[in-house]
DNA sequence: TACATACGAACGAACGCTCGCTCGTGTGGC
DNA sequence: GCCACACGAGCGAGCGTTCGTTCGTATGTA
């Protein structure tokens, strides 16, 4: 189980001020901008230019700061997916009925890229941009992540047989694959539409899509939904 | 109903094939080295000198078929845009039962996009590079590609009450913008990861999709599959 | 208190390079 | 003879980055 976690709320926000705070104020303010600059117009589009006059400073003044540009976003991408990555570790889904697994994955994740959007959004984005050595490890990060939820919907489909793969010419293991990326591809797309002056808040989507990602696992009736069950501190209803 | 059409298989490689028709052999192999590249590194990492060196061609030469880079770029996403945009209104999903219009749609998706995935990647990510006035435009088709979904959700949730929004803080206008957002970030994730060397053919994955679909829509049971109708002609069944 | 030292952080200037794109010219097939 | 299409040369702009230097402040020592 998972009722060891002291934050009431949302620990992937205090993971990620806690990785900030290593950052002098004045390396800080470059990261924000950092952030700022590559989730909106994309890494490649952003000059060392854009990035330091939108924090008050000169472009060679950047280099005190971080190596390369390349290393910033490098900083910016490892600290977004450790974030996530712990957020989901603890968990500890082999702990949960797959209902509850798939569910605090999906909340977890979706809250998370709703939390911190622009974050996500160069996490998932970006990083395609970093030299094959960064780019590996990155790429290591998230097939763990993704692991998590096949794993998940593994378990679902072997203790329950609820999957319906079996009456088709898709394999359980491709179906499981494609669901898991299907998924995952629901949290990275929430953060493009959710826009916080909207009249959904963060749990009401991330139970929104709780619900969703149950019905595409064959894990919840389709017109009658089942009554929630209590659900632990880490997912709170509304 | 939809019986009207000619083409067996996959009508918007037609449509597709016929739109590069009026490209000279000369100016087509342009567009096909920049269809490869975009999709593969993107437009902003592309260069005039990489695209046309992999087409034999030099920098200069390029300017004898187009305006601009970004010419090309709108020319490849326009194509596909009209391409896909003519293959959806084909169906003429307000024929048909909500089922049948939601597993048309989503089939007509996923098999274009998992038929022309360079193509579909580049309409789907890299248009936000053009300028604002190409760009809107561009926006305005991909608008009325999600509001056939939108549409169709919704008269499925109105004829039916099969959605389950009503239990839940989420009104059901935005749970169909988030369905219908969901369900076409399938589309674009689908060929992020088929590759055609798979044991899994592409109309195989176009019914798992659909699958998936009504299981997200709750139109279909998720233990006890319903034994699928007789489909049209323009979505064969395996 | 007073001075020497060290350091974080900023700066202007400029480097080498590549970008998208243009110009004037050559040339081969209808 | 013409014209579509290729070319080499080259443009101005902007890129990421480096360099040498300065400024202000904190700290340690006498």
């Amino acid at each position: 189980m998972a009722e060891l976690r002291t934050e009431p709320n949302d620990p992937s926000a205090a993971v990620l001020e806690r990785a900030r705070a290593r950052y002098s104020p004045a390396a800080r303010k470059v990261v924000d901008a950092g952030v700022d600059l590559f989730a909106q117009v994309g890494f490649l589009a952003t000059t060392i230019r854009d990035l330091t006059r939108s924090c008050g400073i000169t472009a060679p003044s950047f280099y005190n700061h971080f190596e390369s540009k390349e290393a910033l976003l490098y900083d910016i991408v490892r600290t977004a997916n450790s974030a996530l990555e712990q957020r989901l570790d603890a968990l500890e889904v082999d702990t949960l009925d797959p209902v509850d697994a798939l569910s605090g994955l999906v909340y977890g994740l979706v809250t998370f890229n709703l939390t911190h959007p622009k974050e996500a959004r160069i996490a998932n984005r970006e990083w395609v941009f970093l030299q094959p050595a960064m780019r590996d490890e990155v790429s290591t990060h998230r097939r763990r992540v993704r692991s998590l939820f096949e794993q998940v919907l593994a378990s679902a489909d072997t203790q329950s047989g609820l999957l319906d793969g079996a009456h088709e010419a898709v394999p359980d293991e491709l179906e499981i694959r494609l669901l898991a990326m299907s998924i995952l591809n629901l949290g990275i797309a929430s953060s493009d539409w959710y826009r916080s002056d909207r009249p959904l808040t963060i749990p009401e989507v991330g139970n929104a899509y709780c619900r969703l990602a149950l019905r595409m696992a064959g894990l919840a009736p389709p017109a009658a939904p089942r009554t929630p069950s209590p659900r632990k501190n880490s997912r709170p209803r509304t």
